[in-house]
DNA sequence: TCCTAGTGGTACAGACCTGTCTCATTCCTA
DNA sequence: TAGGAATGAGACAGGTCTGTACCACTAGGA
């Protein structure tokens, strides 16, 4: 038998859904209860407080990403140059689906200014997290600065991502991808690009 | 005589502070009204509703951008490329402040997702603004192609401001200025970077 | 001195939001 | 089939937020 979805799934999934079309902070308890059809004593069942939910839907995006770059680097075995661009074209085309919103962990960032707040908290982690592959995938790639240039890139699709959000234009994500590509090369041993 | 602040000034001044460190969201009036000493009545006479605040909140902000840019192109003038680099080192020196929370515009696109938002347009209409300014120095300053230059300019300015708010090692912005310094030469007419 | 515009103080309405509680029902399993 | 766990429906409390209404005060000009 189909093992059915359990409530506490029915609420991640409509919540996560939510949170990232229309904002943490915008969207309330009621909403993904009636939008989930669940009832509410159900979801203070499975979830203590809202802010639970959040760090829930955090995680689940965090996995998204994660599981992302691994599969780009089950693409190109033992090629972490091409692994690098991979990863930035893996970005281009989530920038141009439909229902982008931008980066889920720099929206709770904004929305809950307070550094001491948990959903800020784990919101970083997660960033810090995704930065911490890139740096690894880019002193595999022989970059003079891994962590340099993991923190460049990690800036410029930081800004991309709201671009992307906030201009639909394809031209921004192309854009995007050769300014990644000039502080790519700029780190790698050169092919020597000046002999031509 | 000196004038004395009327209250609509005193409003807006405190309400910028508090929007800009705190949220736009996270303020509420009745905050707003405590800190600048105002009545509440007094409060809605001056501004129709809250959105009419975080309108005049933004046009500060960009005011100030703006003059920002005019200021270091009075620096420099008639040398358009210094000016591009003054530009950059600006906004360095703004990710320094122990106060900065970020980009006052980002902040508001983030905190009001839904694009039919008059504050959402408002913020979203400050950047293009300022993109149109850079995208002109560049053009001056004989980039190959400026619009191209000022949207990954304003990419990496946007991810680095993100970053320098959740994270105020001061490395991230020597790390965005290599950065910078990384796409304008990539536009500028080359001197020879080959040869040396 | 009087009058008026701007202001301060505060109570209040109406909406929304989070979280608790009660009770009936359903579903899975033993 | 019977029992227990999970669920659905919804009322309710307590708080916060925006915006309105009412009244008293003050300062400055006629």
């Amino acid at each position: 038998m189909i093992q059915k979805e359990t409530a506490k799934e029915r609420i991640l999934r409509v919540a996560s859904q939510l949170f990232y079309l229309e904002g943490v902070r915008a969207v309330g308890i009621d909403r993904i209860i009636a939008e989930s059809g669940v009832a509410k004593a159900s979801f203070y069942r499975n979830f203590k407080t809202k802010d639970e939910l959040v760090g829930a839907y955090l995680n689940l995006r965090n996995m998204d990403s994660l599981s992302g770059i691994e599969a780009t680097k089950e693409r190109y075995p033992d090629e972490p140059a091409k692994q690098l661009y991979g990863i930035i074209e893996r970005l281009v085309s989530q920038m141009r689906e439909p229902g982008f919103r931008g980066c889920p962990f720099i929206n709770v960032l904004v929305e809950f200014p307070d550094s001491a707040h948990e959903n800020h908290q784990e919101a970083m982690q997660c960033r810090v997290e995704q930065e911490r592959e890139v740096a690894l995938i880019a002193r595999q790639a022989g970059a003079r600065s891994p962590e340099v240039l993991a923190a460049q890139l990690k800036m410029l699709y930081g800004g991309a991502f709201i671009e992307a959000y906030t201009n639909k234009s394809t031209l921004n994500t192309e854009y995007f991808y050769e300014a990644a590509k000039l502080l790519i090369e700029a780190q790698l041993p050169a092919k020597p690009s000046c002999i031509e």
